[in-house]
DNA sequence: CCCTATGTTCCCAA
DNA sequence: CTTGGGAACATAGG
């Protein structure tokens, strides 16, 4: 579900709510899920994001670190003043003036609560095949994505989406900044020169900054902190919409598989070399 | 019953 | 080592 834009949509009104509050309680509903003993009384010292991953510092001397992955179905939710409970909620975090709960119909969001400084994002950089894992919105510039790819044979979708590559693109924004760039999702990244690196830095940038600023984008079920829809699902141009047409060239926007994945594309406009 | 799903990881084959 | 394919995780919806 939670793309960047998504989790740092969650980010930001995180910070809106939680930032300098304590922890009352901390409930795990599902067993699956094995963390969180002895964090009441901290205090929620700060909220950040790393690719798709939430992480939540807390004060407390010797510390600790909540991070969160919501995977494909993962959903935080902020129950100000009532204590209803939606179906498939995984755990609570109870505050002073509220609560916040996990909900995840399939289960596969990760919960762990470790050291400070020790995060699985360290793990994705160790077995990163470049040794760097680049963020869209901080380090991101077309050199260097052109340095990381231009010895691989992968195409270029599978390049975006590979989180030990470029932290936080998924499957939607990556159909939509390949439709932007005009680059063919299968195109192979050695074959791409530092100038479509260039269109696909610029498209990238523009779109998860549209996006973030959307509150994500809401094909489904993806709803912010407040139970809110997002936005951006007004300015996909590509995604969800096979056979409708492209609105740059009015030819069908086509759907194929690449690597498992739903793949959107206009076959004229992203034609490949 | 069939198919699909905004994610990640692991195993296996070429 | 690289790449691609498939399954697994677990569930809901069309």
């Amino acid at each position: 579900m939670p793309e960047l834009p998504e989790v740092e949509t969650l980010c930001r009104q995180l910070k809106q709510v939680i930032l300098d509050k304590e922890i009352r309680s901390f409930e795990i509903i599902d067993s699956k899920l094995t963390a969180g003993e002895g964090l009441e009384g901290r205090r929620v010292l700060s909220v950040g994001r790393q690719g798709k991953a939430l992480e939540m510092k807390l004060d407390d001397g010797d510390g600790i670190t909540i991070l969160l992955h919501l995977r494909l179905t993962g959903r935080l939710l902020w129950q100000g003043d009532n204590n209803f409970s939606f179906p498939h909620t995984r755990f609570t975090i109870s505050f002073p003036h509220g609560r916040l709960d996990c909900i995840d119909p399939r289960r596969f969001a990760t919960l762990s609560v470790q050291k400070t400084g020790f995060s699985d994002f360290d793990d994705r950089l160790e077995a990163c095949p470049t040794g760097m894992v680049v963020e869209p919105l901080k380090d991101f510039y077309a050199s260097r994505l052109w340095e990381m790819a231009r010895r691989r044979k992968i195409p270029v979708k599978s390049f975006l989406m590979d989180q030990r590559f470029i932290a936080g693109i998924g499957n939607i924004y990556a159909s939509e900044i390949l439709y932007e760039a005009f680059v063919n999702p299968w195109q192979k990244t050695d074959l791409l020169s530092p100038a479509k690196w260039q269109e696909i830095e610029e498209a990238t940038t523009s779109i998860l900054n549209r996006a973030i600023v959307c509150r994500g984008t809401t094909v489904s079920d993806w709803r912010d902190l407040f139970g809110r829809k997002g936005e951006y699902q007004r300015y996909l141009k590509v995604y969800a919409r096979q056979g409708r047409p492209c609105p740059r060239c009015q030819a069908a926007i086509q759907y194929m598989h690449l690597s498992g994945r739903g793949t959107y594309f206009c076959p004229t406009c992203q034609k490949a070399d």
